[in-house]
DNA sequence: CCAATTTACATGAAAAATCATATACATTGA
DNA sequence: TCAATGTATATGATTTTTCATGTAAATTGG
């Protein structure tokens, strides 16, 4: 089997990886009855309540407009909930519920025992190289996007306000 | 601002670097009139030309009833063509043709020259222990799905004999 | 040899995602 | 102040993708 440029090729390496193992766990997911798309959302409210829309969007990887309609389904299911800002009418803060945080803490702890089963395919010394690469790269993207600071720093100033 | 679980999680920080780092490049596709979709077909079947629809589906990483309708679109864009075997005449293999390979061979080297950016964000010993680290993982997932062996032996078979 | 099962691919309806654009609000600068 | 511009989210039509299943061919086991 010769060489093909596609199995070097870093974009598909990558994508492979992210592949394989997100189907893995999405398994787990839709036996539960979550869609992969719902998790995502979930779980980034989890981490960060109240985050408004169009971050979210950026965070989870998804278009704006595919958010607005995930997030009216959630909604509908009681498992998060819209607020609009009073600062700014247009924009609309999302927050996961007491419900939506039961569905999602078991699922947190699932896929923390599937990421040590993924992490377990390599080495300790890997395991710590993949990460921190992988931390680099993603630490870059944030800057470019210039999301997290901002968005992080209004959320803690309401709490502390 | 607290570490969150998401941005230390194996499975996002893949489907960030991922998303990110492919979504430059399908900017640079999409200015060429190509969609990513067909990209992916169409790499694949220039790396290895003949291959059999299922098994393309799997090295795409779309599901197979997908892979059927893009192949029919590139058909019916002259950019690949489909045989059906002899040896099974439910298989059909497909094959890139000159014009395909003509669109694709221009856009391999900007897909390097764009690998080539990606990875000049990582130090060299990073570069390496990446593209390493991902192989090893991937190895482990082509034995798991048993493809790319069976498929290549038919394939050289039919050239020698 | 043949019924039962499996495999490869196709198809069409249903669901999800995207795209273009609308609406409502906010900001900027003359 | 207010017109022009920009931003946040929503919406509906279109396109993509998936899901369930169909068809035809191959394989398997009696």
């Amino acid at each position: 089997m010769p060489e093909k440029f596609i199995d070097n090729y870093l974009l598909f390496q990558l994508a492979l990886a992210s592949h394989t193992f997100s189907e893995e766990f999405y398994q787990q997911l839709r036996a539960k009855g979550v869609s992969p798309a719902k998790w995502r959302i979930l779980i980034n409210l989890f981490d960060c309540p109240g985050m408004y829309l169009t971050s979210l969007a950026k965070y989870v990887l998804y278009e704006q407009s595919r958010v607005t309609k995930l997030v009216d389904q959630l909604v509908s299911e009681k498992l998060v909930e819209k607020k609009t800002s009073h600062q700014d009418r247009r924009r609309v803060s999302i927050h996961i519920t007491e419900a939506g945080t039961k569905l999602v803490a078991p699922l947190i702890e699932q896929a923390k025992a599937h990421e040590a089963s993924v992490l377990a395919k390599l080495s300790p010394s890997d395991q710590n190289n993949l990460k921190s690469i992988l931390k680099t790269l993603a630490s870059r993207h944030i800057k470019d996007t210039q999301i997290a600071e901002l968005e992080f720093d209004e959320f803690t100033k309401k709490q502390q306000g």
